[in-house]
DNA sequence: GGAAAAAGTTGAAGTAGATTAGGAAATATG
DNA sequence: CATATTTCCTAATCTACTTCAACTTTTTCC
């Protein structure tokens, strides 16, 4: 399927365009085509763009001084993904943005975005809309962290999102999680002390 | 200082707005007054509301089966709070929000601030900024609670948040922070084993 | 398709932070 | 302004999860 059909069939979802107002949301995107382990966004780099993920995985993840990997988001087909405090703010990222997987991505520039809101209130609807959708799932996300416990955050994320389990390896998960990797593979396999 | 005031003054903050557009943005906001342990939002009614507070200190929280409370957000003045996942999908909130002290606010009801939206695109435009910037802040957290130490945590909040200190009791802090009031007192008096 | 690298598993030992319990300050309220 | 209530502090014990180390399985790629 065309990449830019489908990033104006997903923005439909949200708000309704006549068929040249899509046409002319779609053509400010540009499609992508990144390979495995390739970095879309890098420390210190301003993040320029945002993509919208059509096919593939990606993670962002921040490393810490002793070189340790933390996954801060996950991305399947029909999400987002971006260092966020970069792109909004247009100041150094702090995240690496990384393929998992071969992926086709749309991406849009952070200025054509703002062409985009000017141009037009509808898209400005649009990006509010997904900015306040991202909030509340963060919000939940951050509640999730703070009164679940690891094996019930993972048992949480399995049912909410089983399409990510094929995508994303278990290291990728186990820090988005908020936990080792050996201790998520001992979750999977009912390892831990006091299960069964 | 006049509440309504205030409002207009914060939203341009962001946005350049005429005498008449600031005076018709605050006109849909209305000033109430809270007292202490007062809440105004509560699980399983949904939030109608969205919260600006003028003075003052506020929390949301959840609390989970076992009644133990866990502070999601803080708000002082200039600040937003509302259950956002409640208020954003209109369904019933999960969580309370709660004055910590006696304090002043300029509710916006839902369905006003979707008229105001509606009415000029400069206020869409101003949510979406709000929206986008909580987004950029709650990522920023989900970072800092995955990658940080308990007293790391405090650290940076102390540096970060001066002002907030003065009004957020400890129990309401720890919780945000994501440890025991215990704990945090603990750091707070130097006695975390290892630590002059 | 075989060697090397990357990802996942297991178990033992260690630790950051929780829990429990009791007392001391601070704050609210009659 | 006294006492009841709430908040905060301290210390001992406990535990959910980490760290470390060695191994197995899967994936990559020449």
């Amino acid at each position: 399927m065309d990449p830019q059909y489908q990033i104006a069939s997903y923005i439909q979802r949200f708000i309704s365009l006549t068929e040249e107002e899509a046409s002319h949301f779609s053509s400010k995107f540009k499609v992508v085509k990144v390979r495995k382990k390739q970095f879309i966004v890098q420390p210190n780099f301003t993040a320029k763009k945002r993509f919208y993920v059509v096919e593939g995985a990606l993670r962002s993840f921040v490393v810490n001084e002793s070189g340790q990997e933390t996954t801060i988001a996950l991305a399947i087909n029909d999400w987002w993904i971006t260092d966020y405090n970069s792109y909004i703010f247009q100041q150094p990222a702090t995240m690496f943005v990384e393929a998992l997987e071969s992926s086709t991505l749309l991406e849009l520039d952070f200025e054509k975005e703002q062409d985009l809101k000017k141009s037009n209130p509808k898209f400005e609807t649009f990006f509010r809309i997904i900015a306040e959708r991202g909030l509340a799932s963060q919000q939940r996300r951050i509640t999730m962290n703070l009164t679940k416990s690891a094996e019930e955050r993972y048992t949480y994320f399995t049912e909410k999102y089983p399409q990510f389990l094929q995508h994303i390896p278990q290291y990728a998960l186990a820090s988005y999680l908020g936990m080792t990797t050996e201790f998520l593979s001992k979750i999977r396999n009912n390892k831990v002390k006091g299960k069964s």
